[in-house]
DNA sequence: AAAGTAACCTGCCCGC
DNA sequence: TGCGGGCAGGTTACTT
C-alpha cells in the first residue's frame, strides 16, 4: 500500500507526536514480523528508551533511540502506524491486526496493525547497517538526485521503464500507484525501454517524479479504498482526487477520451492510454 | 540481463 | 447464501 508519500506522511505525523516519550511495554502478538532480533531481546532492548528522531529512506521509517539503536519498520502492502492517545477509538483499525503495540509512559501508545501482515520490523544496534537500506537508490526528492543522474542511470538500463521506476535500487519510494501517474503524465508507454526515452522524454519523467511525489506529500498520500492507507490517526489522504490513470478500470483517458489499457508488467495492473502514452 | 511466476497473507468484490 | 476466482499500494527467490 503505501508508497513513499503515504510514508513520509506517517512519518511527518509521529515525529510530532511521540518524540522524547519514554516507551514502558511493548506488546508482540505476532513475532514473525520482527527479523531482527527475537521476541524477548526486542522487547528487552525497547523498554524504558525513547525515540529521539525519525527519518525515512524509501519505504522504510526508521526511529532513533536515545540509546543508540535504530528501529527500523517498513510497511509491505497494508501495514499501518497508529497513535492513540487516551482510549481513542480509530474505527478502521480493526483489532485482529494490532500485531505489536508500543506503550508510552503518559497512557498513550503506538500499534503497528497490518492485514496482510506483509511488513518487516527491524532493531539495529548502533553500527548495523540493513542491507536492504544500503541497496536503495536515490531519494527522489533529494538534492542527489539530479537529471544528468537519472539520465545516465535510464541509458545504462534495458528494462522497460516502468520496472524501472519501481526497482527501488534506482529511485526509492515510487510504487505501483506513482509509477502509473508518472507515466501518464509524462505521455511515456510503461514498456518503452529506459535506455530508449529522449532527453526531453527523460527530463519530463524526472520533473514528473519530483511534481507528483510532492503533490501527493503535500495532499498526505492516496487512499484509494477505505481499508487501505490512512495515517498515523487514522485519516485518509487526499491524492486521489489527482490520480488521473490509476485504478480506472474500464474508464477513458481523462484527456482523450480512449478506453484505458489494462497490462501486467511483473505481476502489476498496468494502466495505459494508448493514444497519450507512446 | 530481463521478464515471468510463485510465494508470503487477509479481505473484498463479482459472477454463478 | 455461498463458493471460487481474481484482485489489492511490496518484495524476494527462483525459472525461463
Amino acid at each position: 500500500m503505501p508508497e513513499l508519500p503515504e510514508v513520509e506522511t506517517i512519518r511527518r505525523g509521529l515525529k510530532k507526536e511521540i518524540l522524547n516519550r519514554r516507551i514502558i511495554k511493548i506488546q508482540v502478538n505476532l513475532p514473525k514480523l520482527i527479523r531482527i532480533p527475537k521476541a524477548n531481546q526486542f522487547k528487552a532492548r525497547l523498554k524504558d528508551t525513547m525515540i529521539e528522531d525519525i527519518r525515512r529512506q524509501g519505504k522504510f521509517i526508521l526511529f532513533f533511540l536515545h540509546t543508540g539503536d535504530r528501529l527500523v519498520v517498513h510497511l509491505g502492502m497494508s501495514g499501518l502506524l497508529l497513535y492513540q492517545e487516551n482510549e481513542l477509538i480509530i474505527p478502521q483499525s480493526n483489532k485482529k491486526h494490532h500485531h505489536i503495540i508500543f506503550y508510552f509512559q503518559d497512557g498513550s501508545k503506538l500499534i503497528y496493525n497490518d492485514v496482510r501482515q506483509f511488513g518487516k520490523i527491524w532493531l539495529l544496534e548502533k553500527n548495523d547497517e540493513l542491507a536492504e537500506i544500503k541497496a536503495l537508490g536515490f531519494e527522489p526528492l533529494g538534492y542527489y538526485f539530479t537529471f544528468d543522474e537519472f539520465y545516465r542511470m535510464l541509458q545504462k538500463s534495458r528494462k522497460n521503464i516502468k520496472s524501472f521506476l519501481m526497482n527501488q535500487k534506482n529511485v526509492a519510494g515510487i510504487g505501483n500507484i506513482y509509477a502509473n501517474e508518472i507515466l501518464f503524465h509524462s505521455g511515456i508507454h510503461p514498456l518503452r525501454k529506459a535506455n530508449s526515452l529522449q532527453i526531453d522524454e527523460t527530463r519530463t519523467v524526472y520533473q514528473n517524479i519530483r511534481k507528483i511525489l510532492s503533490r501527493a506529500i503535500a495532499l498526505r498520500g492516496t487512499t484509494m479504498i477505505d481499508e487501505s492507507y490512512r495515517d498515523h490517526k487514522g485519516n485518509k489522504g487526499q491524492y486521489m482526487d489527482d490520480i488521473m490513470i490509476y485504478g480506472k478500470r474500464g474508464g477513458t483517458c481523462p484527456i482523450c477520451g480512449r478506453h484505458i489499457e489494462i497490462i501486467r508488467i511483473e505481476n502489476r495492473s498496468t494502466f495505459v492510454c494508448p493514444v497519450c502514452q507512446i
